[in-house]
DNA sequence: AAAGTTTCCGAAACCGCTTTCGGATTTTAC
DNA sequence: GTAAAATCCGAAAGCGGTTTCGGAAACTTT
């Protein structure tokens, strides 16, 4: 079980059968005998023998590949979520024995270019895409391309297509609802540039909850800065500038709420005490920041299992709006959430300060 | 441009020239008219042709893909580096319009069986391999089937194949020996277990160091725990329960680091003031530990992109032992390392615990 | 103007596998 | 015993490209 592979040609030679028939063999066509086929599938497996995919493909007229647009770096911090989405990925199309095929483009431009020649070229059957876009012309030439695909996340208008997401709406009005059941009232949002729809979900998640508390939204209290830990400390500190800063603080990922830790100790301040702050991935890192973050994670173990599926699904005919799956992100307490400091508190905090 | 792909047969049809010509146009080969190609080129790509893939590459008796095996997860925590590897692979491949297949597997039969399948098939012509054990029956497989292959890490005899690594002894030795110039002499291995050549060549390391300095190897220090947060702690826990415990700690990943933080701070001990503890990887995420880990960073930026050229080179017929590349890793200092505590000084912290 | 070169494209074969179709051989039916 | 039905396999065509080869047409050469 060695050197080059093995063809069908040399396999039916060997046993003095003509190739259409050994292949009709392990094929299990009902016009082999079973005899022979005992026979062909023994000498098969003696030899090694394995189907050459480019020619099997080929002739089916499929690729039985599926491709993954991986994201272009934002934030290098949070991207352990790719491993595990490959690998549920890998894991779903692994029951077919299916490809997994992933592509990386340099820009926006190059990356269209990349998906109209994996389809048009047969590459892959089908593709997953994830953080779209709130206009995502991806998925503008997907359909065009009438390629299958299915996205990891959603745009702004999501009716038409498969997706699977995480309730960012949801999450940000449960974790503004819990600041302001611990007494907050000035509670601060920390985001990144809207291009992303997830930002605007989960800004728009904040601003509901706000109003449904009766309480009124106050531009200085939404920070935008980049979307990385750097980004959340500086919007942070913008945030601690103020005449009349926020006690709570929700950030748009662990990764930037890890940055308004930093910017809230630079000041001295104990998150969790003198200001809170919920961050949103549930990252296991989360455990070692100081303190412990508090963030509402979410439930990304299948989500690579769950899209392959859907992916599958479709490409066997499904109708993709058909498969549209909502997931719903959980508030892990841990130590920077806490009740909202009385007057006498603050005070005895700032003398603190004089102090030092 | 839409629809469903289009084929040569009728790009010539278009044209009113025969299949080959328009393939060797497209190919430029010299023995078609400058005035025709430029006619069959502007068809082609007005019509959005696409060669088809399957066909070409059956063709061509190439796959021009190759095949990554993601490792099986121990730490969830530190698998962003998979991202990256991923991403310079796929630029390196990208250069060649080459193809990155990942496959995922469940147990080592399976991934020994699956790249035994993807190989016959010819669906790869090479392979990238993460994290080899000692002995890695991939190692061997891959050679036996003459596929090209690459190993990010190393195994224990790493003559005769083609590897990227970062050099682990050294890095041990480095930071022991940091430990050591602070004036620590009682320091401590936190590892996971051995199969991995990795934990091996850093194990070798902090020994050799040890040696070095002058000092004695006392297994006692050397704890062996699970390669993640939790075994880091309680590996750590281990040796804060000795009767002479260390006072530094070098450990085998940032990840491990990290539980050893909560260890130390469990007993109401600071890191980097009553304890030293070291870790490795350079994970950003370090920052933002409390207190913020010091650690030896590796290089990892151009690993993949490294270990596609190499692979590339390799199947294009370069000796695959001529492509060993060894990077160093760098100490990263933050708050965790320190000078070795005095007699006094242990005292008073003594002292304020029992305060407490 | 005939012979020798070039230039340029079509015909044919092939890559390795799948699938349809037809026919020889065996089995069943009467 | 022969006709009809099953059984099993080979022949041929096709998937969509690439590459070798040969020859007609156009261009040199003398």
């Amino acid at each position: 079980m060695s050197g080059k592979p093995i063809s069908l040609k040399v396999l039916a030679a060997q046993l003095g059968l003509t190739v259409p028939t050994v292949s009709r063999a392990l094929n299990n066509y009902p016009d082999i005998s079973p005899a022979t086929r005992e026979r062909v599938k023994r000498a098969a497996d003696e030899l090694g023998y394995r189907a050459n995919q480019n020619a099997r493909r080929l002739s089916l007229g499929t690729s039985e590949t599926v491709g993954y647009l991986m994201p272009r770096f934002s934030s290098l911090i949070a991207q352990p979520f790719i491993a595990q989405l490959l690998q549920g990925l890998g894991e779903a199309l692994g029951k077919r024995n299916w490809d997994l095929l992933v592509s990386h483009a340099e820009s926006s431009k190059d990356e269209l270019n990349q998906i109209e020649r994996m389809v048009r070229s047969g590459r892959v059957s089908g593709l997953v895409v994830s953080r779209p876009l709130k206009n995502d012309p991806r998925i503008r030439l997907m359909q065009d391309l009438k390629c299958p695909f299915v996205v990891h996340g959603r745009t702004a208008s999501y009716k038409d297509y498969a997706w699977y997401d995480v309730d960012g709406e949801d999450a940000f009005e449960t974790s503004v609802n819990h600041l302001v059941a611990l007494g907050h009232s000035r509670i601060a949002f920390v985001g990144a540039p809207l291009q992303h729809q997830f930002v605007q979900d989960r800004l728009n998640g904040y601003q509901k909850a706000i109003k449904g508390n009766g309480l009124t939204i106050d531009q200085d209290l939404i920070q935008i800065a980049e979307f990385s830990d750097d980004g959340g400390e500086i919007a942070t500190d913008m945030l601690l500038d103020l005449v009349d800063p926020p006690t709570g603080i929700v950030c748009l990922s662990d990764t930037m709420a890890l940055g308004a830790l930093a910017a809230i100790r630079a000041r001295g301040l104990t998150p969790g005490k003198d200001i809170s702050v919920i961050g949103y991935d549930g990252l296991k890192f989360g455990i070692h920041s100081n303190p412990p973050l508090t963030t509402m994670a979410q439930p990304q173990a299948h989500a690579g299992r769950r899209l392959g599926d859907m992916l599958l699904s479709i490409i066997d005919g499904d109708d993709p709006s058909k498969h549209q799956e909502l997931q719903r992100a959980q508030l892990v307490l841990r130590k920077t959430d806490g009740p909202l400091q009385t007057a006498k508190a603050l005070n005895d905090i700032s003398s603190r300060e004089e102090l030092k």
